[in-house]
DNA sequence: CCAATATACAACCGAATGGTTGTAGATTGT
DNA sequence: ACAATCTACAACCATTCGGTTGTATATTGG
């Protein structure tokens, strides 16, 4: 795998490890919310959810729209797909264990 | 979601959010390997990698069987399906945001 | 039995993480 | 114009993380 999407998935899977974050990106993921309607969702400062968002607009989860004083966030659902792909790469190594093992059965 | 869940989860994406967990993944999931031949492919401490089989062991990813001195790593695949099943579950949340959209433009 | 091998784990260290408070910049409504 | 609102960001703090070295415990081969 290439460097870059080594980069991608060190963002992608370290934002996902939060459970403030996938809680965010639950609600942006099922409409828009402002940053201050996130924040008033959880136990902690503006601040802090502000961080949260911040972390998975880096990573591409998440995308911000301007409208007035206020920063609409929307989940990235394409984002979402490519993190699933790269499990499925995972798999597809685990599948060419089993294919090997097949061959070897076979060949005996 | 269920708390056991989150924590599941918390530990899933955190192993994943290394490179050097993920290419670990890799190897253990195209066949076992021991510790010891683990470490050989990487530019660190014997403890540093054994540190992440053990990160990667408390999140299920990968399990351990010993043979005789060696302790042979071998990655499990279903619990990657259970990461993959929980970034379904995200995009489940977009599809019913698309599923409302849909609903108004017909009642309109 | 004993030396070598394979693993585990503790103690430590610098950097990153997740939280806080405080300050400052836009934008809006009156 | 100006007070209120929404957001961003800096500075700080405790904890966790990813690495190190060193030590202890099994297990094996000769």
């Amino acid at each position: 795998m290439a460097e870059q999407d080594e980069e991608r998935a060190d963002a992608f899977f370290h934002a996902l490890a939060d459970r403030t974050r996938r809680d965010i990106l639950r609600r942006v993921l099922a409409g828009e919310h402002s940053v201050t309607e996130l924040a008033a969702s959880y136990d902690m400062s503006f601040a802090a959810v502000q961080k949260h968002v911040a972390v998975l607009e880096r990573a591409g989860l998440l995308t911000k729209r301007r409208s007035g004083r206020e920063q609409l966030a929307s989940g990235d659902v394409v984002a979402i797909r490519s993190v699933a792909s790269m499990l499925d790469q995972l798999e597809d190594v685990w599948r060419g264990r089993i294919a090997g093992i097949d061959a070897l059965i076979k060949e005996g």
